[in-house]
This record gives structure tokens, C-alpha cells and sequence, in this order.
DNA sequence: AATGAATGAGATTTCATTCAT
DNA sequence: TATGAATGAAATCTCATTCAT
């Protein structure tokens, strides 16, 4: 009945592990075929584990993706806060920072950025509450800029918000579908480029 | 039995208006629920027509959403060109008047734009093409302006091409959604003022 | 698009006809297995219909235990009306005419009767209203033989008719399963004889 | 690893205790909801054991509800055969001791009382023996008094003991839901008044 | 001996599609 | 040609039972 620590720890990382191997997989496999063409057990075939297994640790398919989700809207989330801090006071390099901060996280884990961010992430069931399309950092980040006169009259910024959030999501998921479809640099230059932050400056 | 042209000519109309219908109802449950949550039984139902009727006018559900998709595309296309035709040759008056038919066609035929450009659009089945986020035109365009150097070299085409679509889609079927979330003449400024040709011009 | 009235009633009666056979089929099974080890799969094999002729039918197993119940409940509670009012005046021949019209119908129809009045038909899924053990008829006759001073006072009218409904459903069932046990006779006649407004009569 | 006397029957009582707490809560639950919608790792975590454990002690669910009917039975049995012995050679002040031993048993072991003699008990699983529906008693009693010619000439013993064995086990279990359905002195007389051995006297 | 995570057989249920009428 | 009842493959999910720790 009694188990030192040691196993204690052995165990719990078992059981880890076979969450990790079910997150890795279903990760890459509702990437790669939607949530509608995967079942429960060809994922938890493909994970290596039992039917039952992929119950105990999810209580269904969805609740995978949004755990899957809600991961990488956090990580990404503070890699891309931590980056803008870092890039000091002027907008473009913040938006430079973004930018750059969202791509790099798509290169390292993109089976997880594409079910947070691709088509099936703008919502979830009917009455599970959507993830990974937010856009209210940049609204805020927008209307901020727009009280200070900082960006253009034309310029609304819930439509821009949402805008720019479609373009990046959009954008990432169709390059990393097939990463020769432009330079990496191209990438972020253009998306850069393209944030409202920066596209509509004011002038003067 | 023989049956005269009348005859022949009504049945054809008769069987026009069940696809009409079958069209139009189908339009607006995908739109609402998505391709998953909807079954041929429900459309046909709603469309007042037995199921085995659906499968007289299409093979299956998805040739349904493409038949919609593909209507969309082609209507909304020639649209677009008109208007860009109609607007002379100054690039803002150009976009302002895609984006202003954009959004003119998402207000006349809301279901049909958010079944072809929504997020189900963006790829088919597997094997099938997708349809509904297309960006060629967009491409074209833009490489033509940046060959003759309006537009920044920091902006490729093919990236910049492919952000407009998304954001296009994204933000007017988010606007669909509840059109009380921006004022329609902030969505087209906002949208020509963020499209690669006008943000992105060569500042000279 | 037109039918004659004989076709219409030929499919009618052909789809009755596979309601029909799995009520009959079921009502075989579940009174034999019980509930819990027979599958929906074994009925509409059984009944030589699909699955989801079975579940065209039925909303689900327990709709169909529930169908067959109420079907006897309904069709042994018109019998017994019939033949008690047929008994006239005396309080014996009532109760004869009572046993004798259950123990009869009870052979015509002994899957039916095992299904509506056996052990399981006490309560049927928490929610679900039971079926099946009603004894209401039974109480408002033994209240009323108790007021006009015709049954002893040692006899609770309530507990006195739960106490026949379940002998009178538990020795039928009993001597379903093997008529053999006790000559029919016996059976209507100590049934009778045990009912509270025979066996309870006041001796003056 | 020795171990000393005190030490295997500390772990023996321990063992024991586990085992009463299985039955206690299983008893519990089976009366509450059924053999169906109860199932082991709810019994093991409601007795505060693990899985494992509860397979430790029964081969499965039936070996525990087997378990307990036996048990009843086999209490019940000896607590009516002490009173009636005490009863004295009347008849009906025996059944009366019999009828008060019953639901003495019941109010003192509800939930054991439900699950040996409810709906559930009649018949076991296809291949197990039936238990808790035992008539044999009543049945030898009544074949005596038959014999002696102390009961009515219609009725037969047979259908008799099954007949007041339904209604005891049915009565009872239906006052145990809701005590409130009948005061226990009614319970009492009632099902005393209407055993056969009274109800079937003869009159001289 | 005790545990509970893991397992997978099996039950329920849905729905695209067929086909007799 | 239009119909919708019938079908059964396939997906979801549960739970009795095992077994490594």
C-alpha cells in the first residue's frame, strides 16, 4: 500500500506521458484532417493506447481540441507578451516583435497552431465557447493607438482587430501547410507590414 | 402518353423551383450550423421535398455546399470585376469599390457568402478541390503592382494576397454574425484602407 | 406522386407490419431475457428488420417495453371492466369474473403479459413512470366495500390492493413460465378466493 | 518477514471490515437503483475501497448481490422460524408472528430486505439459481394444513405460498419506499388477515 | 494484499444513401 | 419523377475486469 517517492514520480509520469501521446498525436491528426474525419479511436489507435484510455483522460473529441486550444492560445499568448515587452517603445518593432513571435511559434509546434488557429478554431460546438480566435489584446492595443491619434480616422478598431487576427491565423496556417510558399521572411515582413498598427499610421 | 411542351416546361420549372429551394434553405443550415450538424434529411424537410429528391438534384451534402460555393464564387467574381472595371484607374477608387461589392453581395446573399467564404470554405473533402478562397485574382493584381514598384518591397504578393482574402472573409462573416458590431462604412474603409495595395504603397 | 388507396394501405399495412413484428418479437425477448440482456440489435434481427428500422419505431429498448405495457395495461383494463360488469350485483362473482378475464388473457398473450406485469414492469427508468402495477382500480373498490362495512377493518384498503396486485401478477407469471405447476383451475380459484374483498369479507 | 497472531487477525478484521462496508454501501445501492445502473467502481469508491479490492471479495456484481440475498434469506428464515416456534399451535397467531417478524426484519435492514426480495431477487442471472422468492416454507405449511383439513378445499397449496410470498415480498417493499403509504399496524394486519392459512380457513 | 489506471468488447444511436412504390 | 421507409456501416461511449506496481 505504501510506494516511496520515487515511484510515486514513475507513475505520474507514466500517466503523463500517455496524455502527452494522446495531445501529440490528436494534435497532428485533427491538424491534418479536422475534427469531423478523426475519431476517438483511430486517435487513441494512433497514441498507442486503449479506447477507454483516451476517455479517462478527455471526456470527448472536442474537449481534446480545446484543451489542445487553450495550451497553445496560453503559450503563445505569453511568448507573444514577453516579445512585445521586449521590443522597447516604437510600434514597429513591436509589431516586428508579434509578428515574429507568432511564426516562430508556428514553426515549432504547428500541428498545435493549426487546430488553435486554423478554420475549425473559430468555433467550437454550438454552446462551447469559441478559442484561438481572440483579438482582444489587439483590440486593445488598437484603440489605444487610436485615442492617440496614432493611426488613421478610416481606420475602425474592432473591424482592423479582427482583421488582423484573420490575416495572421489565416496566413501561418495556409504557409505551414506548405513553407515554400514563401520565404520566411517574406512572411513576417508582409504581416508586419500589413498590421494596422503599421499600415495605418498616421501620416505626419 | 404524349405530353406537350407546356407540359414539359412546367415540369422543368417545377423541378427548378425544388432546386431553387433546395438552394436556398440549404444556404441558410449550413450557414447557421455548419456542413456536420446538418443532415440531408433536415434539408430536405425544411426544403419541403423527400430525401430521395435531394439526391435527384445532388450526389451528396457536399455537392451541395459546392454547388452554393461555386455560385457564390462565380457571382461574386463577376461582380467584383465590374466594379473594379467601372472604378477608372486610380488603385484606392479600385479597391474601395472590390471591398464596397464584397460587402454589397454579403448583405444581399448572407448565408450564401458565409457558406463559400466562411470558415468551412477553406478546403473540401479531401481529394476535392477547394473553393471559395481564392486569391488568384488578388495575386495577380498585386504582382502587377509590385513589377511596377507601387507597392513596398517589403509586401509579397503571393503572402499579401492571401492575408487580404482572409481578412476579407474573415471579417465580413463576422460582421454577418451581428452587423451591429461596426458600422458598415467603417468595415469598407477599414478593409481598403488595409488592403496591400493601399497600405502597402510605395510612399513617394 | 399519386397513389390509389389500395397502395396506400398495402404500405401501410406494411409498415405496421414491421411495428407489429417487433412488438411481437420484443415482447417475446423481453420476457424471456429481461430487459438488460437483450440488445437492440437482437430485436430488429429477431424481427428481421435493420437497426435503424428498430429505432424508426422506437425511440429506444425502453420505448418498446414501455409500448408493450401500456398496450396490455390498456387492452386487460377493458377486459376487466367488460366481464367485472357483466358479473352483476355479488361481490364473488365480481372478483371471479376479474381473475378469470386476467388468468385469460394472460394465456393469450403471455409474452405481453410477462413484460407488462412481471418484475421488471414495477418501475421502469428513474423518470420513467411506472407501468404495469397499477392498483387504483382495485383501491377504489376496496374503499368503497370498506365504507359500506363489506370487507373486515382489520383490511387497509391501500395496502390491501397493492397485496392483490402483486399476488395476482407475481402467480401469473409464475405459472406462465410452466402451466404446469398448478391446474388452471386451481389458479383462477385460490386467486379468488384469496382477493381481499373475498378473503376480507366481513362474516355476519 | 514474520508475522505474530496479532498482527494476521488485525489484518484479517481489516479484511472483514472492507468486506462490510462492500455490502453495507452495495446493499445501499442496489436497493436505490438496481443491479443495471449500479456498477463496481461505484460500489468499491462508495465503500472506500479500490477496484481491485471489491473483485477481491466477490468474483462480480451478482456474486455481491447473491451475497446478500443469501444472507437475508438465511436471516430472515431463522428469525421467522424462532417466532413462529414461540407462537404458540394457533394458527393465526402464528402467521401474525410470522407476518410481524417480516417487517421487523424489513425496517431493521431496508435496503438488504429490497435487494433479497425486490423486483430484482425473483430470478438470477440465466444458470444462476433464484433466490429470495423461497416459497418452500410456506408452501410445506400449507400442504400440512390442506392435509388436516384446516384450509379451504379451493385452495391449492401451491399457487397459495407463491401467492402470499408475492405479496409479502411486494408489500413490504413498496411500504419500505415510503413508510408513509400505510401505518405498520395496517402493514401487519393486512398482510396477516390475508395469508392463506387465515384468509382460507375453514369456516365450521 | 490493495490499488486504480488501462483495456477493449459491446451497446446505443445516427444518418447518408438506396430503392420499392 | 418524387417519395420516404428501410438499411447498416460507423461513431461514440461505458464499464466489467485485469494486472503492474
Amino acid at each position: 500500500m505504501k510506494r516511496d517517492p520515487d515511484r510515486i514520480s514513475l507513475e505520474k509520469s507514466k500517466r503523463d506521458d500517455q496524455r502527452s501521446r494522446i495531445l501529440e498525436v490528436g494534435a497532428e491528426l485533427l491538424a491534418e484532417r479536422g475534427i469531423e474525419a478523426v475519431n476517438s479511436n483511430q486517435i487513441a489507435r494512433a497514441a498507442g493506447v486503449g479506447v477507454g484510455t483516451f476517455y479517462a483522460h478527455f471526456p470527448d473529441k472536442l474537449a481534446l481540441r480545446h484543451a489542445l486550444a487553450a495550451e497553445a492560445v496560453e503559450r503563445l499568448g505569453a511568448r507573444v507578451e514577453r516579445a512585445v515587452a521586449a521590443a522597447g517603445g516604437e510600434v514597429e518593432l513591436q509589431v516586428r516583435a508579434l509578428v515574429e513571435a507568432v511564426v516562430a511559434f508556428a514553426e515549432e509546434a504547428p500541428a498545435r497552431f493549426r487546430v488553435a488557429f486554423g478554420r475549425e478554431a473559430v468555433s467550437g460546438a454550438p454552446g462551447r465557447a469559441a478559442i484561438g480566435l481572440s483579438d482582444r489584446a489587439a483590440l486593445r492595443r488598437l484603440q489605444e493607438l487610436r485615442r492617440g491619434g496614432r493611426i488613421d480616422a478610416s481606420i475602425d478598431p474592432a473591424v482592423a482587430a479582427r482583421a488582423f487576427t484573420c490575416m495572421q491565423n489565416g496566413v501561418v496556417c495556409w504557409w505551414l501547410e506548405d513553407p515554400g510558399r514563401a520565404p520566411r521572411d517574406a512572411l513576417v515582413d508582409t504581416l508586419a507590414r500589413l498590421h494596422p498598427a503599421v499600415a495605418g499610421r498616421t501620416s505626419a
